[in-house]
DNA sequence: ATAATAGTGTCTCTTAGACAATATTTC
DNA sequence: GAAATATTGTCTAAGAGACACTATTAT
């Protein structure tokens, strides 16, 4: 590698944020005010400072954008994008993070005058999306997928203290499939590291019997896997 | 995101590029022939071209370096790497590629006069290597290794048509440990969409009953999973 | 014959998945 | 009581891991 003279490029972030608010899996989109692509629903994202980190300006960025507290939020990198005439103005290349968030933050805009907005991924099923949005939601949503397999990913969803029927709705929504509670139950609280019980407290849904409360264990793997493989598919 | 003039910066890509030789997991590694780190190890990478996308960059240093036939060669994007003074020239950001090779093409150093050559990764184990490119072989490895429990992605490894044996040897290597012969062989003939077999072909090693020779099968995923889970550890 | 590798069969134990039954709450 | 959720237990089938045994080659 020797020091030339190439075209420079420009560097930015762009996030895939999901939440998770009123049973539906929803991604942080803003309207774009200017051109190019103006007035079309995009990913967030911005430019790298010049003496940032990249996760560091992806954490910037998240902030800005929902002034979510960023130690409840999972963020990790997803993808770099970087075809030539993705953005008509310059060669850009970006690196795309993934952001997992647990509550529904008012949609607040940041400092932005563009409106930010949760939108179901089921209403985006195409290409409403500005840039390569599209492409980049789609590879944020498969990562997401497939990490609640064998990660206990499907905690950051969750508030810090969670019972596990709403850790079992986190799947059946991320996955869009059913899954049986019961076998759910046992195989979550006997996955060793996944869950720790946070002790004699109990907590209240609507009806029911009220549920034993958790928080997210120590394991970075699951072993055994979470499986997907074959659902009851009795989805909503 | 608001057009503005930021420091720009420089973008290259880089490689991790491993093979299987004479029983060791050997990564592609240059000697650096100028400053910084000259005379040190480093990954093989160079600028990416101004009208060229990322994918092809990597491909064109994997051929320029190696001479690979670019079609036998496994080639996926692993992660990008920007932290300000990882180079102490300018502001890199580096889009690093994983790449897995069958064989193993002589250590041919390409146009660059620098000498190319497969280093075992057991003897990588600190930080020999220059820039951040410790880290990165690292998490080359991790990806690796990761990837062979779910995925078909060890007969990269292989030529277009091997043995079961010749398979789980691959395992074996990149895992470090050993697999029982019989129990790997019934899991990856019935592993569905995984091997297919060539037909009455065989082949032989040096002694032993000759071999029923396979090809890469049409699945993506591995259901279930190939386990590392609990090991023999009598490896090497 | 001996050594080495390929491949099949068998056994045990664990776990996934189906589902009955009980526990605890609200209405 | 009815409805809804939580939690435990039971059964069955499938798969992992251990390992005996047979098959086929080279020396």
């Amino acid at each position: 590698m020797t020091t030339q003279q190439y075209e420079p490029f420009a560097a930015t972030v762009d996030l895939v944020v999901l939440t998770i608010r009123t049973n539906a899996l929803r991604v942080l989109t803003i309207c774009r005010g200017e051109e190019p692509y103006k007035g079309q629903l995009a990913l967030p994202g911005g430019f790298v400072h010049p003496d940032e980190d990249l996760a560091d300006a992806a954490a910037r960025e998240l902030a800005e954008e929902t002034g979510i507290d960023l130690a409840a939020v999972h963020l990790e990198q997803l993808a770099t994008y970087g075809t030539p005439g993705r953005d008509p103005r310059m060669r850009v290349v970006t690196v795309v993070y993934l952001a997992l968030v647990p509550e529904p933050p008012r949609p607040s805009a940041g400092t932005d005058t563009e409106a930010a907005d949760w939108v179901p991924v089921t209403e985006l099923s195409g290409d409403q999306l500005a840039f390569d949005h599209n492409q980049i939601l789609a590879d944020g949503l498969e990562r997401a997928r497939a990490k609640l397999e064998y990660s206990p990913l499907a905690t950051a969803f969750c508030p810090p203290e969670f019972a596990v029927g709403e850790l079992r709705r986190v799947y059946e929504i991320v996955w869009g499939c059913s899954l049986d509670p019961r076998n759910f139950h046992r195989k979550v609280t006997s996955t060793p590291g996944f869950l720790e019980p946070v002790g004699k407290t109990v907590s209240r849904y609507e009806r029911g019997r009220p549920a034993q409360l958790y928080r997210c264990g120590t394991a970075t793997q699951l072993h055994p896997p979470m499986l997907r493989g074959s659902v009851n598919s009795t989805a909503q």
